[in-house]
DNA sequence: ATAATAACTTTACAATGTAAAGATTGAGAG
DNA sequence: CTCTCAATCTTTACATTGTAAAGTTATTAT
């Protein structure tokens, strides 16, 4: 199986290798070739299952952005309300960076900002973290009973989102140490009105 | 002065080349040996001038930084109140990026998130722009005679600096169409409380 | 069983960062 | 003015990387 030729998943073990090398010397560390022998393949084997090195991280950043999405689903669910849900997710959001800043530069660093390609479509239609936090926010509104124009809608979602995910580059870039708390709740809380 | 071995000043030309090459195909068409090649001089002789690739991409963050920087004290300095000022420096802050969505990448792309090393120091007590925003809030609650508590203030700025921080992140990703117009003054306002 | 195809290896090459050693120039000391 | 020297730049060399091309092996279909 895992021993010749016919290495049994190799696609998978890339991506698994991928993300290991990441976690453990950031991108930087990460090249084919170390994924390859990481694997015990020989440098262009990972051709047969990826077209060039770009099509390789673009399915390790959508891995990574499954066990994102994962995390975010999981702190919707253990709210109570849509509110605690927003606040929750904002939460993990910074959470998850502050754990794996390696992951934040990767998914959101260089050219592919975004793991799933999507050059023809909106953000906002596409990325699934993005479609949560609009579902859970249309919840929110109908819970508080607050009537709320499309235009400004849309801004409440991108005001919430881009907290998040300013807060997130900031929490997670080398050397940062503030006095703050940056998963206190105060700061999400004053976002939603 | 410019032919034969010595240049004249090729520390600034390189800075200056490395920049036009970043506006013409972003990060991933900048090295070395493009930028030396650029100046006319052979691939080695940025060494002459900078200790490795590294330190010569920081030399031109630097720049970049100075440029973003210059942005920022303008629109601080149009404005005819700290309110103002606030708000004008958050739309330009998004505007900078979304005109060179590349810069965005450069600076806060990949691992020296900031430009300027300092890998000991506060963020908040290192970053001009960051300073500029800080002093500027300070300005407007002794203008509006709001009193707030140390913690209160910090989080004050945290929140509109990561805003405009993610708004910019998210305005300046290949493939986003919003019918949200970025620099929108609502957005800005809100955050003020 | 044989042919076709997918998965992998080997070989090769161009681009890149960097080290080492040599060449050239300008500036200051005598 | 000449000599020396240090700064600046070139040349050469090498390891790492992404990728293409051709060959090898194993799986699958007929």
């Amino acid at each position: 199986m895992s021993d010749g030729y016919h290495h049994g998943n190799l696609r998978q073990a890339l991506i698994d290798a991928g993300i290991k090398i990441i976690n453990e010397s950031g991108e930087d560390g990460l090249s084919l070739r170390k994924v390859a022998a990481a694997c015990g393949v020989s440098h262009a084997a990972p051709y047969a299952h990826f077209k060039d090195k770009e099509k390789l991280m673009e399915a390790i950043k959508a891995s990574v952005n499954e066990q994102f999405m994962d995390e975010l689903e999981q702190a919707v669910a253990e709210a109570k309300n849509a509110e605690g849900a927003i606040i929750n997710m904002g939460r993990s959001y910074v959470s998850f960076f502050v754990r794996n800043p390696d992951y934040f530069r990767f998914l959101f660093g260089n050219q592919n900002i975004i793991a799933h390609p999507r050059p023809d479509k909106h953000f906002k239609e596409d990325y699934p973290p993005f479609t949560l936090l609009k579902d859970t926010y249309q919840k929110y509104l109908k819970e508080k009973k607050i009537k709320k124009k499309k235009e400004e809608q849309e801004l409440g979602v991108i005001r919430l989102w881009s907290s998040a995910h300013g807060l997130a580059a900031i929490a997670c870039m080398p050397g940062v140490e503030t006095s703050f708390d940056w998963e206190e709740k105060k700061i999400w809380a004053v976002l939603l009105r």
